[in-house]
DNA sequence: CTTGGACAGTCAACAAGGCTGACGTAAAAA
DNA sequence: TTTTTACGTCAGCCTTGTTGACTGTCCAAG
């Protein structure tokens, strides 16, 4: 909690504050997660003017990432990754499959299961939201350089809750490269 | 758009592929974007466990917090902050005035203008909220080290919207350290 | 073989919190 | 004086989260 505490070094004028053991005070971890909100909610804008065109929100676009990335999961797979009810999943869902972006097909082996896959224009659409964020993540990751990409990363991996961290690097992992 | 591209070279077997010049693939600026999802979503659970004791919701959680880091700021500059309209943002600010956690008085200057700040109440839940988060931060500064932190935050702030990068970054300064 | 429980998915209804548009008032600026 | 700015509010809409009740499928114990 921390509130002026009595007696404290003098500061540099390193960006961020830089220097070594200082790098955990309250001041600089609530940084952290300001830069988090501010980044977080800039990077989305730029997907949600090409969903808006098209009349979704990001319930549709994190459905259609998620089947783009392991195409034929279940309705029970998907709702793991994105932590909301099947309820809320599955208004969005039915309406992509009405606009024909996403094919369900139930399961050969099971039969209450629904494997889920995108159709041409759902992976289209996909694609393009991907593109749309790429585009400012490269511009960062290059200024940035390899090394602070690498650091970047390993500080988000570290803030995934640690019981499904595994899960979710795993999930992310580059399987058709 | 590269979808497997006709050759690549073979990928070595370090965390997030970090292996000089190819880190800008398209699936490594993917992974970037998951990565913040599923971080972000994990960082902000913490504070959602305490907002729904009270009834609150992230809404008011942004609210109290850059009231609290910016006693005394106005109404529309707090609407800048936020970027949502007004009219959303006061049904929030009616309710935490009324429930004490904020004060609006009328500014001496210029007397169309309110100054918000916080209540003794308010400031304890501002603090709650943020203890809350800084706990999941430490633990992740700490593991990750100073140098990575400083990444972190640069890649951070090179993904906020240009012409406000500035604002941005002079906001979450450390006014009072 | 039947039946009861567990699991997968669907439908209905409600709440939070975004949004737009219109309007009113008070104070400051021109 | 007129116009602009800051703020508050009413009404209504949309997305996306929630819980509760329901159907269909599978499997295992009786």
């Amino acid at each position: 909690m921390s509130r002026k505490p009595a007696s404290r070094p003098p500061r540099a004028a390193k960006p961020f504050g830089g220097e070594n053991l200082l790098f955990l005070t309250d001041a600089q971890l609530r940084q952290g997660v300001e830069l988090m909100f501010f980044a977080y909610r800039d990077m989305i804008a730029d997907a949600d003017r090409l969903l808006a065109d098209r009349g979704y929100g990001r319930a549709h676009h994190r459905c259609l990432h998620f089947v783009w990335r392991r195409p034929g999961l279940s309705v029970t797979e998907l709702l793991e990754i994105l932590r909301v009810t099947k309820q809320s999943l599955n208004r969005v869902l039915r309406q992509l499959v009405a606009d024909d972006m996403i094919r369900s097909t139930v399961d050969d082996v099971d039969r209450r299961r629904r494997a889920l896959v995108l159709t041409e224009e759902g992976e289209a659409l996909a694609r393009a939201l991907s593109s749309a964020q790429n585009e400012r993540m490269r511009r960062v990751f290059r200024e940035a350089g390899p090394e602070a990409v690498q650091a970047f990363k390993t500080v988000l991996a570290g803030m995934i809750d640690e019981d499904r961290r595994d899960a979710a690097l795993a999930l992310i992992e580059d399987r058709d490269a």
